[in-house]
DNA sequence: CGGGTTTTTGAAAAGCTTTTCAGGCCCATT
DNA sequence: AATGGGCCTGAAAAGCTTTTCAAAAACCCG
């Protein structure tokens, strides 16, 4: 069916080790015989079988690429940087969604191991020590993006959440905020959760305003979760003006809430996101949000994995790209 | 390095063919030295070489995702569809980002090709005939999702756009609308931009309301040109009070524009999008829109493309799922 | 217990490419 | 003119698995 060297080999009469060095060594067959070659090869449109060559070279040139979920916005934008960088290497990406789920996670892990991956690309934000462990047996290089991992030698790309966080509400309390709140991701599973409660954290101390400490609530990852916990947080402190919500989807959903409520931004609330995700600057108000370089975080993770597939090793371990508040519509003076 | 089924054998004291069979017919192997076999495995933590058998079943277990853009919402929810599917094939997918680009379309058809993939998955909206004849070339199996092939024997899985369109159009008109407007993707490149301009213009055709015929600005792909196809409709028409939108972010667009103009949704404009996409029932004011099943047709896609890989052909060539209009906040009746 | 089946097993081929190795040819040098 | 060296080419091996085929083993029955 498909052409193989041999044909092509046959059609311009020479030998298949000719053909396979007209294609991997052109230089080295006399240009006679190397045009005859090209015009077998494009006349039969041959192109060399990627499973036999797998078997010697031993790569696929194949990344493959763990995500909780592609439907969340901020791990699309980083995908797209994963995937563009990955076709600028000439490799393709393997998409495997989690849904944070352990034994999916497992399964995709070994698949891809069988189909012989390259790499992978770990940009969850959970359960790291399973997937740590089954790498470990696997040998299969991987990196981490958009979370880093404490207590392992890990290559990652992140950046700096706990100095992010901090920054976001210290916009809030340079504003004049004095009651704030804040929706955050669960801290024991989630590894990006803890710094980003830690900067709210040291924020507030801070400036002084220790009786924020305990105006946090826990929100699973989607809209609807934050919707209610921003129904709880508001329910256990009603007077608050200023909320510091974990992710853009986590200030969507709380300012979703206080809409409901008849309260509106940035009028009566203030709320600041995290990630400008790409419909941080379509919704309304417009969202005053942490960005992170998603893009370019994802075009390091794949150059960082080739590095290490190809070289073994990796020069920067832990790589921490720049963050930036940028200052929209939904934050504001506190009312009065 | 990695264990190949030579050391099984050896470790096992049984010949590579024993060992193959126990992997795909154990029950040609007598009891005790499956037993052994199974031991050997485990320990050595084996696993056939993806290479090696795809070079005998000429099959990769992997398929191929044209999609122009995955930032897109619409595209995202798509892609989990397929994804999910393609796990329960025990198969991959590899993802191509075409951004509608036909040079990077031709190249990762190419690549797919090589890297023997079983099939491929056009979501992609336009570009179809280069696309097509590419194809051709490489006989490489593809259906289409989202979009279907007017002059093509393609299979292809879709909703019914016209009438989707017309069903939007005429919530608009039995809410009173007499002024209505449409921001359309561009027809001559898009192929579920004609259908869905062709709904709009048979409702307003057939409310006799001829007039509005005129009302149509086109937009590419994104928020940002909605919006700036918004400006121009309303310089044009400023007596609108109602627009479909041929997309959720082209709504979201129109919206943000009327917004700016201090113009308030539903109350002084109706807006309905199209698709549906996660952020619709998230966006202030939640979107009324149609519903597009998504996820199912992600499913559909790859169960029909499985079918074309390995029956040579689909029982059903062009399908078409269900869609529903979702009446959420974005519409009311005209003002005054 | 022997002959004939049936079951189980191992050797070898096939699938496609790259790479190594050796042979053939030509040129240059002595 | 003979020899050495370099360039070019083809044959064959290697990479890992499945499958075919034939041989060996086990079983059954008379």
């Amino acid at each position: 069916m498909k052409p193989t060297i041999r044909d092509v080999a046959k059609l311009a009469g020479v030998s298949i080790s000719t053909v396979s060095r007209v294609m991997n060594a052109p230089e080295t067959v006399v240009p006679e015989k190397r045009k005859r070659v090209l015009e077998a090869i494009e006349q039969l449109q041959y192109q060399p079988n990627a499973f036999a060559r797998g078997l010697i070279y031993k790569k696929s040139e194949i990344f493959g690429v763990m995500i909780p979920d592609i439907e969340n916005p901020y791990y699309a934008g980083l995908l797209r940087g994963i995937q563009d960088a990955a076709v600028q290497l000439n490799h393709s990406v393997i998409i495997c969604n989690t849904d944070r789920d352990r034994d999916r996670m497992i399964a995709y892990a070994r698949n891809l191991f069988e189909k012989q991956a390259d790499g992978i690309i770990y940009a969850s934000d959970v359960l790291f020590s399973e997937f740590h462990d089954e790498m470990k047996r696997s040998r299969l290089p991987f990196v981490l993006v958009s979370t880093e991992a404490r207590d392992y030698d890990v290559p990652s790309v992140d950046i700096d959440n706990e100095q992010a966080a901090y920054e976001a509400v210290r916009h809030l309390i340079g504003l004049g905020h004095r009651e704030i709140g804040m929706i955050s991701f669960p801290v024991g599973d989630t590894i990006s959760g803890a710094p980003r409660l830690a900067g709210y954290l040291r924020a507030v101390r801070e400036a002084g305003l220790g009786h924020c400490e305990a105006n946090v609530e826990f929100a699973a990852y989607r809209f609807e979760d934050a919707y209610k916990a921003a129904e709880r947080l508001f329910a256990k402190e009603p007077r608050l003006t200023a909320v510091f919500a974990a992710s853009d989807e986590f200030a969507m959903g709380t300012i979703m809430y206080a809409r409901d409520r008849g309260r509106t931004v940035p009028d009566d609330l203030s709320v600041v996101g995290f990630d400008d995700i790409r419909m941080a600057h379509m919704f309304i108000p417009r969202l005053t949000t942490i960005e992170q370089p998603v893009y370019q975080m994802g075009v390091r993770a794949v150059q960082k994995l080739h590095e290490l597939v190809t070289n073994g090793r990796v020069s920067e371990l832990r790589e921490r790209l720049p963050h930036r508040l940028i200052v929209r519509e939904s934050t504001a003076r506190p009312p009065g």
